[in-house]
RNA sequence: GGGCUUGUGGUCCAGUGGUUAUGACGCUUCCCUCACACGGAAGAAAUCGCCGGUUCAAAUCCGGCCAGGCCCA
């Protein structure tokens, strides 16, 4: 049985010591964004089958002759490695110095790296993984400052009021995928509003209410929509306002909106647009008036008393509630405001869309996604995060008089957070200075992509990229964000194409998830059925398409490795085990599969060129078990024995089949080297760099159609021996052949030879049968 | 709620107006023919989700409905 692991290991190897794949620029180039993969996850199969389908296309262009750059890299920022470095190291910012915090996430990182990329490397990918970026590096970093520079000074970037998320006992900034709902036991309040009754169970947050909100449909609050009321005990105005997601049948079924007492009072702010009061920091309450800077609890206590001495409240219920915790402490979370760094698009969204024309989409109708999103769009981007591992804002700003100061350009890469130059405000000559302490959305960093790789290799003039391969689920993250910042940095669009792949489901259609116990590791895969049968899956569909990840389907590649093998296998014994050199085919046979072949070509490359790697693989597949080894190995491997035709027809079967490896080469990269390599021992270089075959129209052949016409008549031979529960290889003594006697007797050799006929009478006649 | 997308033999998937609807997996029968039984030959198996419309002609175009998936709200 056939090796895979043996085979793949050695040229994945060769691959990479010989630098196969390295780019060097030349005429023709064509270039790649490749997605970089997270240091805080592994391969899954959604990656075994989006990858191979970028790495076709980049083989393919190789062997078209253009000099590809499909370069490497790792997405190291942000919260993800956050988490991963808690888990693996058990550090948090809590208990650890930012500096040295921000040291073992790098640090965590680059380990990570070092294992990552095998995976992508045992699946063939073609990347040139010695020439990596990662977006953590002081390279990345500088790259993405200089650029957050350009878009203040083109007066992109401004700075805005958001809300933020903190933990009041960690004192930490959280994100919403770190919060988990609590039940608590708590007191529902019903205060009367000055005439409209409300419920809540944040009494303490009244100083903070900033408005009143009902459901458009609640009839019993109808009349108060558009009004004003006054806030009791502080006494300022709030207008009553209405919206679809105000629960009707909670408390009173109209609640205050408080900055902020829930993601809910976050929501309807942010959609309406109301002036925040804040109130609420670090756990207790400041209002300036009725409480002054007093824990939750007192200012809770003190607000109760207040509204009941003034008998504002009507009654108090006890109830379990959810609210948002700290998942790691379990404290109910905190929402509060802070001015933020946002990059301004809504002003561009036609040109964005423009941006989105002038782009090719695989397929064509996820540019609608794109449209829908730009065109929805409600907010600018608001670039700012609360967290610590990932690209900071080159600002500090003068605590004396608010002035913005930006690094020079020749400071970068710099990390305000910890940097010791002592810093003067040019306006105010104050030295009080303070750093931004927020760092960059990985997005901001990840946008840049293009630029990163491109700039890597010190050729920006490379630019706009030719391809962005990409999961459909991040169009209006990445894809938008790239291409907003290639409009806004340059113009221009940031590459030609942008070609989406589908996710991978399991047998049934099920997502695969660690908690329905469905997963597959793409290694068991690599192990089991080797890694270019593992690509053929991978080409088992259409660009964009989902797939269902089933063991028969891993088969069929497995097989189809294991039928060139063998092909080679036969014609090598044919040949005596040397190739023969080449020749113009002249005999029928040989111009038949010659012309089948250059049919195939065309087909195949035409199919490639359009992104249609699936019809491609299938008119190979058609070519090469159905014409190739049916038929023609079969016709020839009882006959080449024949002294005048021997060497032409080995010479054929092997071009041929160099051919067939070739066009199999993108797919199938490790049985097609190994193979070719078989074939010709003192080849020393890649079939991966090999010119991919190109059609002659030379070599259509007349002799096409009568070969048809003899494969028919082949065709009715086996049905009867079939009938007839005969061996394809017992011997038929006498055949009474009806049909074109033309034809038939320039082939009778072929059929006597082929079915094991000993004597064969034709009878001229215009529908082909055998009499009994 | 809005947008996109899918619905074809038991299963997966081609086919986008026109002769008996492609192939793979599975199934049945036969064949160890000196490359391959993870092979070869033959065969059974589909009223192309439902309803209606356009057309000489619809799996294919249009409308509605039903059912899945994804994105956005």
């Amino acid at each position: 049985m056939i090796d895979t692991v043996a085979i793949e290991k050695k040229w994945k190897d060769y691959w990479f010591n010989n630098n196969i794949f390295a780019f060097k620029k030349g005429d023709k180039n064509y270039t790649i964004d490749t997605p970089p993969p997270t240091v805080s996850g592994k391969m899954h199969v959604g990656h075994a089958f989006s990858y191979p389908q970028q790495d076709f296309i980049a083989r393919y262009k190789r062997m078209k002759g253009y000099n590809v750059f499909y370069p490497w890299g790792f997405d190291d920022n942000g919260l993800p490695t956050e988490k991963f470095v808690e888990k693996e190291r058990r550090v948090t910012i809590d208990n650890t110095p930012l500096k040295d915090y921000i040291e073992i996430c790098r640090e965590v990182s680059r380990e990570s790296e070092k294992g990552l990329y095998q995976a992508w490397y045992d699946t063939g990918i073609s990347a040139d993984f010695k020439n990596y970026i990662d977006t953590s590096s002081d390279f990345s970093i500088k790259i993405s400052q200089e650029m957050f520079l350009d878009l203040v000074a083109k007066k992109r970037a401004y700075r805005d009021e958001a809300p933020y998320i903190t933990c009041p006992t960690c004192r930490t900034a959280i994100s919403q995928i770190e919060m988990k709902d609590a039940i608590i036991s708590t007191e529902l309040v019903y205060i009367n509003f000055n005439g409209i009754e409300i419920a809540t169970t944040r009494p303490e947050m009244l100083g903070a209410c900033v408005a009143i909100f009902v459901n458009p449909d609640d009839e019993r609050f109808k009349k108060f929509i558009g009004t004003t009321v006054n806030v009791p005990v502080y006494g300022y105005p709030v207008k009553v306002m209405s919206d679809p997601s105000i629960d009707m049948e909670f408390g009173t079924g109209a609640e205050m909106l408080c900055t902020f007492g829930d993601q809910h009072d976050l929501e309807l702010w942010k959609k309406y647009g109301i002036k925040a009061r804040i109130i609420l920091k670090n756990n207790r309450i400041n209002d300036g008036s009725v409480i002054i800077n007093m824990p939750i609890k007192d200012a809770r206590k003190k607000i109760i008393d207040e509204l009941q001495s003034k008998n504002y409240i009507i009654k108090i219920e006890k109830i379990k509630h959810s609210v948002n915790t700290h998942e790691r402490c379990g404290t109910p979370i905190e929402i509060g405001i802070s001015k933020q760094w946002y990059i301004k698009d809504l002003d561009i969204k036609n040109e964005l869309i423009e941006f989105g024309n002038k782009i090719e989409w695989v397929p064509g109708h996820m540019k609608i996604r794109y449209d829908n999103w730009v065109t929805g769009l409600k907010w600018d981007w608001c670039i700012s995060r609360q967290r610590y591992f990932g690209v900071p804002f080159p600002v500090w700003y003068c605590d004396n008089c608010g002035e913005i100061i930006l690094a020079g350009n020749e400071e970068l890469p710099v990390d305000p957070r910890l940097d010791n130059k002592k810093r003067k405000c040019e306006k105010c000559g104050s030295d009080n200075i303070v750093p931004e302490t927020d760092v960059m959305d990985t997005w901001a960093t990840s946008s840049l992509s293009p630029t990163l790789y491109l700039k890597h290799i010190n050729q920006m003039d490379l630019y706009p990229m030719d391809s962005r391969f990409q999961g459909h689920d991040i169009i209006t993250s990445w894809a938008f964000t790239t291409i907003l910042r290639s409009y806004l940095h340059y113009g221009e669009i940031p590459w030609r194409k942008i070609v989406i792949s589908g996710n991978v489901y399991d047998p049934f259609g099920q997502k695969m998830s660690k908690s329905k116990g469905n997963i597959v590791e793409p290694r068991a895969i690599i192990e089991n059925y080797g890694a270019d049968a593992l690509r053929y899956w991978a080409s088992t569909t259409m660009q964009g398409e989902n797939i269902k990840l089933r063991e028969q389907d891993l088969m069929r590649g497995r097989k189809t490795v294991i039928k060139l093998e063998n092909s080679l296998k036969l014609i090598m014994m044919l040949a005596n085990n040397k190739k023969p050199g080449n020749t113009i085919p002249e005999f029928p046979v040989n111009r038949w599969i010659t012309t089948k072949m250059e049919r195939t070509i065309k087909e195949v490359t035409e199919y490639m060129e359009n992104n249609e790697i699936m019809k491609a693989r299938i008119s190979l597949d058609k070519f090469f078990w159905n014409e190739y080894c049916d038929n023609y190995l079969e016709m020839i491997k009882n006959e080449s024995s024949k002294d005048d035709r021997r060497d032409e027809t080995l010479s054929t079967a092997f071009s041929v089949f160099e051919n067939i490896l070739k066009m199999y080469s993108p797919i199938m990269p490790f049985i097609t080297e190994e193979l070719f390599h078989q074939a010709n021992p003192s080849f020393s270089g890649s079939i991966g760099l090999e010119p991919y075959p190109e059609f002659d129209g030379q070599m259509i052949y007349n002799e096409e159609n009568e070969v048809d016409y003899i494969i028919g008549v082949i065709d009715k031979i086996r049905n009867l021996k079939s009938q007839m529960k005969l061996s394809m290889a017992a011997p038929l003594d006498i055949l009474k052949l009806h049909g074109d006697a033309k034809i038939i007797q320039k082939y009778d050799y072929i059929l006597e030879g082929m079915m094991h006929i000993n004597s064969m009478e034709i009878i001229n006649s215009e529908d082909t049968y055998i009499e009994n």
